[in-house]
RNA sequence: GGGUCUGUAGCUCAGUUGGUUAGAGCGUCUCGUUGACAUCGAGAAGGUCAUAGGUUCGAGUCCUAUCAGACCCACCA
C-alpha cells in the first residue's frame, strides 16, 4: 500500500513510457486467434514514410479507442500497423532534401537513387513507429508491414497480372495529365482544377474555294499541331464546308474539315480546331476520324520540332509568338476575356499538359465485371456501411462516373511495373514479378517498363495484402476486416479503390464499416500547411498535455466526418480531467488509510446497509455503462466519452464523493466508491488508456490482469 | 456547370429516429475552499438555435426559398 502512494497530481511523463512497455511486454496487442469468436480487425491506414507524423495522424485515436473497447469486450482484436512508401509523394519530399544539398535526382542512376530514398524512408519509418507508441496506440507491431515488403510486392504484382489476364488492364497511348516539372503523368484524381482568367482568341483559317473560317481558341500555341477542323453536322452555317480543306494559318498545312456532334454550335464561332495531341476531346475526335497525332508540346514543356519556327519555346512565350505572327499575317481577328478551368499539378501548381504517352490503365466502368460496378453494389446493398452516411452518396457518385485508372508513373521510387516490351515484335509480356525469358515471338530481347505503380494501386490492396492473402491464417481469420477508419480526404484515392480491388481480388468486401474523420485545422480554422507556417507538431502537444490529454482533446466534441479547429482549451480540459480522475483514486485510498482497513478493498457493500445516495449513484452508474456502450456501438465516440466525463466529474465527484466525506460507515461507502470508480476507469480506458491503467495499478491492486485486458463493465460475470 | 457541408451562449463546438425550463469546454461575475484535486468547489449572468415561409398538437431537429461561409466533383475549344 505504501509503495502504491499516488502523487498529488497525475504526471504523464512518469507514467506513459512505463505503462506502454508493460503492455508491449505482456503481449496484449497481439490477438489470440479463436475460431469460435468473431474477430475485430482494423488495418491502420499506413502513414507515408517520408516525414514524421502530423496532427491528423493523431486521429488514429478513434481506431485505438474502438480497438481497446473491443479487446475489453473479449473479442480477438487486431490492429495492424504499417507504412506506405508513398511513391510520388516521397520522391518529391526526397528531391527537396536533395535540392538543399544543391543536388537533384538526375545526379544519380536509378539504382542509387532508389537506395538513397530507401534509406531515407527507413529512418522516417522508425521515427513514426515511436510516435505511434507515444500516442498509446495498441498496435500489433509483430505484424507490421511496409508497402515495399517482398510479400506485399508479390501480392500487388499478382493482382496486376490477374487484371491483365482478365482483360481489365491495358496499355494505351492516350493523353495523360503530365507535369513537365515533375516529369510524370497522373491519374485524373491527382489533377487539380482552378478557374483562371484567360482569353479566347479568334483566328482566321483560310479555306480553299470558300470564305475563311473564324475559329475561337484559348490555345493558339497549339495551332502548329492542328490536324483538322470540326463543325457540327447540323450547323447550317457550315454545312458546305464539310469535306473541304482548311489551311493551317501558322504553317500552311492542310486541315480536313469534319463534322462531329461533339462541337458546340453556340460556343465561339461553332468551329473547332482539332489538336490531336493536346486536347482530350480533340484526341477522341481525331481517333474517330482517323486523323494522325502531331505532338507540338514536348515532355519538357517546350514546343517540339513539329512546331517549326516555334521549336524550343515554352508554352506561354510560344503563345505570344504565335499570336504576333498571326497578327502580322492579318489572320488574328480579335480576343475576348475568357474564364476557364485549367488543370494543375496538385504538388507544384504547374499547369498540366495533356500529352500522348503510353500508360497502363485499369478498366473501370465498361464491362460487366467492371471493378466499379461491383463496388457500387456493395455500398448500395449495405454490405459496406459508411459513417457518416452522407459520404455514401459521395462515393457512389464517384464510382458511377469513374474513368479508367492510369496506374503508370514515370518515377523511380515505388514498385517497378512487371511488364516487359519485346523489342522485336513490340508486344508486352506481363508477369507477376519474375523477369520473363522469352516473348511469345521467341525473342529474348525484352526490356522492362521503366515506370512504377501509382502508389494507390498498392495501398488499394492493403487490407488483404497485409494479412497474407490468400493462404495465411491471418487472412483466413481476420479478413474481411471490421472497420476502416481514415480521413474523408482520401475517400476516392484510397477507400473506393480498396473496395474495388478488395472485392475483385478476394471476392469479399475488405471491411464492413468505413468511419471517416475530418481534418484537424489550425485555431483559426485554416488548413495546416508548411507554407502557411501554422503546423502544430503533435509531439509538442504530447509534451504539454500527455497522450491522454491529446487523445481526449481530439475526440471530444468531434463527430464523424467533421473538421475541427485546434483549441488548446480542449486539451487543457482533458488534461484536467485526467487529473481529476487521478485524484478520485487518491481520495479513495486516503479513506482506506483513514479507517485503517485495507481488507475493505476486496469487499462488497452489504446491500441492506446501502443508503439512498449509495443506491442512487449505483443506479446511475448502471445507466451510464449502458449509455456509454450504446454510443460506442453507434460510433458516437464523443457522446460516450462526454457521458462518462459528466458523470465522473459532476455526479460522482461533485455530489457523491462530497456526500461521503463526513460518513463513518466506511464498510458501506468505500465499496460503493470502488465499484463506481472501477467501471468509470474501464469506460474511459479506450479513450485515455495511460492514466486509467496507472490508476488500475495503484488503486485496484488485487486485480489479476492489467486494465487493457480487463472485461468491459457489462461483460462482467 | 453539378454536388455536399456549415451558420446554436463572448470564443470553440455538441445536440442519434421532431417532445418537458436548449447543453459542454473555455471566458466573464459573486462567493467559498489550502487534508482528493487551485489542473478545486458552490452559484450567476449570457442564446428571437442565420433569415422568411410551411408541415405538425408540438421543430434547433422535417420541407421550401433566401443570405453568408467552407469544401468536393467536372474534358466544354
Amino acid at each position: 500500500m505504501k509503495e502504491a502512494k499516488m502523487e498529488k497530481t497525475y504526471n504523464p511523463k512518469d507514467v506513459e513510457d512505463r505503462i506502454y512497455k508493460m503492455w508491449e511486454k505482456g503481449g496484449y496487442f497481439a490477438p489470440k486467434i479463436n475460431t469460435k469468436k468473431k474477430p475485430f480487425t482494423i488495418i491502420l491506414p499506413p502513414p507515408n514514410a517520408n516525414a514524421p507524423l502530423h496532427l491528423g495522424h493523431a486521429m488514429y485515436t478513434v481506431e485505438d479507442t474502438l480497438i481497446r473497447w473491443h479487446r475489453m469486450l473479449g473479442d480477438p482484436t487486431l490492429w495492424l500497423p504499417g507504412a506506405d512508401h508513398a511513391g510520388f509523394e516521397t520522391q518529391v519530399v526526397y528531391e527537396k532534401e536533395l535540392s538543399k544539398e544543391g543536388k537533384s535526382r538526375f545526379d544519380y542512376d536509378r539504382e542509387t537513387l532508389y537506395q538513397n530514398i530507401w534509406d531515407f524512408v527507413q529512418k522516417n519509418k522508425s521515427t513514426m513507429e515511436n510516435q505511434l507508441k507515444r500516442l498509446g496506440y495498441s498496435l500489433d507491431f509483430s505484424r507490421e508491414k511496409f508497402t515495399l515488403d517482398p510479400d506485399i510486392v508479390k501480392t500487388t504484382y499478382k493482382t496486376f497480372k490477374r487484371l491483365y489476364d482478365d482483360g481489365l488492364l491495358y496499355r494505351d497511348a492516350r493523353l495523360v495529365n503530365y507535369c513537365t516539372k515533375h516529369g510524370t503523368g497522373f491519374s485524373d484524381l491527382e489533377v487539380e482544377h482552378e478557374e483562371r482568367d484567360g482569353f479566347l482568341y479568334y483566328i482566321e483559317f483560310p479555306v480553299k474555294g470558300e470564305e475563311s473560317l473564324i475559329i475561337a481558341t484559348a490555345r493558339p500555341e497549339t495551332i502548329p499541331g492542328d490536324i483538322g477542323v470540326a463543325v457540327h453536322p447540323k450547323d447550317k452555317r457550315y454545312k458546305k464546308y464539310i469535306g473541304k480543306i482548311a489551311t493551317n494559318p501558322v504553317n500552311g498545312s492542310s486541315l480536313p474539315i469534319v463534322a462531329d456532334g461533339f462541337v458546340k454550335m453556340d460556343f465561339g464561332t461553332g468551329v473547332v480546331k482539332l489538336t490531336s495531341a493536346h486536347d482530350e476531346n480533340d484526341f477522341d475526335v481525331c481517333k474517330k476520324h482517323k486523323l494522325p497525332l502531331i505532338q507540338v508540346i514536348g515532355f519538357d514543356g517546350k514546343l517540339t520540332k513539329e512546331a517549326g519556327q516555334f521549336e524550343g519555346l515554352k508554352v506561354l512565350p510560344a503563345r505570344e509568338k504565335v499570336l504576333s505572327y498571326l497578327k502580322e499575317k492579318g489572320l488574328f481577328k480579335k480576343e475576348e476575356p475568357y474564364k476557364h478551368a485549367v488543370s494543375l499539378c496538385y504538388k507544384c501548381g504547374t499547369i498540366l499538359e495533356p500529352l500522348p504517352l503510353p500508360q497502363w490503365y485499369i478498366r473501370m466502368n465498361d464491362t460487366k465485371k467492371s471493378l466499379s460496378k461491383v463496388a457500387v453494389e456493395k455500398v448500395k446493398n449495405g454490405e459496406i456501411k459508411i459513417v457518416p452516411k452522407r459520404f455514401e452518396k459521395v462515393i457512389l457518385r464517384w464510382l458511377t462516373n469513374i474513368k479508367d485508372w492510369n496506374i503508370s508513373r514515370q518515377i523511380v521510387w515505388g514498385m517497378r511495373i512487371p511488364a516487359w516490351e519485346c523489342k522485336d515484335c513490340g508486344s508486352w509480356v506481363v508477369t507477376d514479378g519474375e523477369a520473363p525469358v522469352k516473348c511469345k515471338c521467341g525473342s529474348s530481347n525484352l526490356v522492362q517498363d521503366s515506370d512504377t505503380f501509382d502508389t494507390w494501386f498498392s495501398s488499394g490492396q492493403w487490407p488483404f495484402s497485409t494479412l497474407g492473402y490468400p493462404n495465411h491464417p491471418d487472412y483466413k481469420y481476420f479478413y474481411p476486416t471490421s472497420v476502416m477508419e481514415t480521413a474523408y480526404e482520401i475517400i476516392f484515392f484510397w477507400v473506393a479503390r480498396m473496395i474495388m480491388l478488395g472485392v475483385y481480388v478476394t471476392g469479399k468486401i475488405p471491411f464492413e464499416i468505413v468511419y471517416l474523420h475530418g481534418l484537424v485545422r489550425d485555431p483559426k480554422g485554416q488548413k495546416m500547411s508548411k507554407s502557411k507556417n501554422n503546423v502544430v507538431d503533435p509531439m509538442d502537444l504530447l509534451d504539454k498535455y500527455g497522450a491522454d490529454g491529446v487523445r481526449m482533446g481530439l475526440v471530444m466534441g468531434n463527430p464523424a466526418g467533421s473538421d475541427q479547429s485546434l483549441q488548446e482549451p480542449k486539451f487543457i480540459a482533458a488534461r484536467n480531467f485526467a487529473n481529476k480522475l487521478w485524484n478520485i483514486g487518491r481520495f479513495i485510498l486516503g479513506k482506506v488509510e483513514e479507517f485503517g482497513d485495507e481488507a475493505i478493498l476486496n469487499e462488497r457493500a452489504d446491500p441492506k446497509a446501502l443508503k439512498k445516495e449509495d443506491q442512487e449513484i449505483l443506479k446511475k452508474k448502471i445507466r451510464l455503462v449502458n449509455d456509454a456502450s450504446k454510443s460506442l456501438k453507434k460510433f458516437r465516440l464523443s457522446d460516450s466519452l462526454e457521458a462518462v466525463y459528466q458523470f465522473v466529474w459532476h455526479e460522482f465527484a461533485d455530489k457523491y464523493i462530497e456526500s461521503v466525506k463526513d460518513r463513518k460507515d466506511y464498510e458501506v461507502f468505500i465499496p460503493v466508491l470502488l465499484e463506481v470508480y472501477k467501471d468509470c476507469i474501464k469506460l474511459l480506458h479506450p479513450f485515455i488508456p495511460f492514466v486509467t491503467e496507472e490508476i488500475w495499478e495503484k488503486v485496484f491492486v488485487n486485480e489479476k490482469t492489467p486494465l487493457i485486458v480487463s472485461l468491459w463493465p457489462d461483460r462482467q460475470d
